[in-house]
DNA sequence: CAGTGGTCTAGACCACTTA
DNA sequence: AAGTGGTCTAGACCACTGT
């Protein structure tokens, strides 16, 4: 950790160096998902600060679900296939305070094409740069339940097209395959009717109305994962949120 | 804080056993909104724990938003008449990013009824023990965007309905005038179409969709503070919710 | 048993606010 | 200058997990 030297106007924390640096090894994939950290002792000596001060950072990044901290154990990189993790960004359960469903994909299309204006702007991506776009019908219950769209920037997922059959956690595969870790979402929320598409893919009337979730999703180097757009039929699933 | 020893099994950390005394001092109303509270040094000795473990837990607290911290002022009370505070709870905004509105209210009417047996068990009451029911159009620039229905157990609020025209921001009415303290809520959310009430409070036309919300607010004694029902023309306003 | 993270303490010093 | 919370250290002991 070498033990930079505070200049006074500009003053950082020495526990947030410790986090900055920490944040640095997972980003650049010295620190792979699932694996154990070295012990808080161990780290310690290596940066050249107190045990106190490693516990601070990585209590930070446990709480911001990065890690996973097991007493006797020791530390490990977060997976998204954690069930918690999955639900984080999956929020459809079955309504009245009933259980998550498990959701399942069908009619999957990808195609490549330049960003528009709009989605360039929002996925900090040059102008008409490149973006996958995925469009696909989810089941909850073997029920469709939610039309989906999903705008990536195909800098971060190269050959993303050429991968067959996606998998039904798209996020466990940007971590896995492309080292993108999906730390957070802003999601916007509004009434609709379906559409067309909604009608077809979902089997719903005209005039039906629609929850539509337009979600940024937010990867830990500070940019952006995606954009995804959610149509949701929600006569039997609701979307639920905590706010704590 | 007298030092309770702790029993093997029934283990409860140190910390926790003070995080418990600080939030009795706040439910009791010992310590009330605005406040300061005494110095980390005052509590350690007071409670005979060390300065260490009384930060840990008024971090707790502090992350909670619970109290507000501020280095070399004090320890204060938060107060929900904070901008943070009021919007953490009032999540509609301009679309796209923009900035939150300042909702107002017309057309209220309070009435005292029993409660419904569903109602009775969400809000942890007695078989039709009484509620108030209050409902009312919210406006954002002066335009009805929300039409709310709340239900409130008349055993917390006693008077509710002989205080005249109600405040705009309920929570802090609930906390001032009751000492409730709102700390969180669970929030169903779903598409619907437009009612006639909702079409008359709202100028909505026949077959226009609706998002609705379902609200089951947490009070900081464990219990269920109130159900809210907003339902929002969502055209020219979005939810808007952050996962982190 | 050794090794991990979790709790607790005591004390030093720093940064910020108020008077 | 005095008092507050914020950071950092060093060390002790506890609780839990593996071998």
């Amino acid at each position: 950790m070498e033990r930079v030297i505070d200049e006074r106007p500009g003053f950082l924390p020495l526990y947030r160096q410790v986090y900055d640096f920490m944040v640095k090894q997972l980003t650049n994939g010295v620190w792979k998902a699932g694996e154990a950290l070295p012990s808080e002792q161990v780290l310690a000596a290596q940066l050249g600060v107190s045990q106190g001060t490693v516990r601070k950072a990585l209590d930070v990044l446990a709480q911001e679900q990065l890690l996973d901290r097991h007493q006797g154990r020791g530390t490990f990189v977060s997976t998204l296939t954690q069930e918690r993790s999955l639900f984080r960004f999956f929020r459809l359960r079955r309504e009245a305070g009933g259980d998550f469903g498990i959701p399942t994909s069908e009619d999957e299309k990808i195609t490549r094409r330049p960003a528009t204006e709009r989605e360039a702007e929002v996925l900090q991506i040059a102008r008409r740069a490149p973006v996958y776009e995925i469009k696909r019908t989810r089941l909850l219950d073997g029920a469709p339940i939610v039309f989906e769209t999903v705008i990536a920037p195909a800098s971060r997922y190269p050959g993303l097209d050429r991968l067959g059959r996606l998998p039904n956690a798209l996020y466990q595969l940007y971590q896995h395959q492309y080292g993108v870790n999906v730390v957070g979402a802003d999601e916007e929320l509004r009434a609709d009717l379906a559409s067309p598409e909604d009608r077809q893919r979902l089997g719903l009337e005209e005039g039906a109305p629609i929850l539509q979730i337009r979600r940024i999703a937010l990867a830990l180097d500070g940019g952006r994962a995606e954009i995804r757009i959610s149509r949701c039929d929600t006569r039997r699933f609701v979307y639920a949120v905590s706010i704590r």
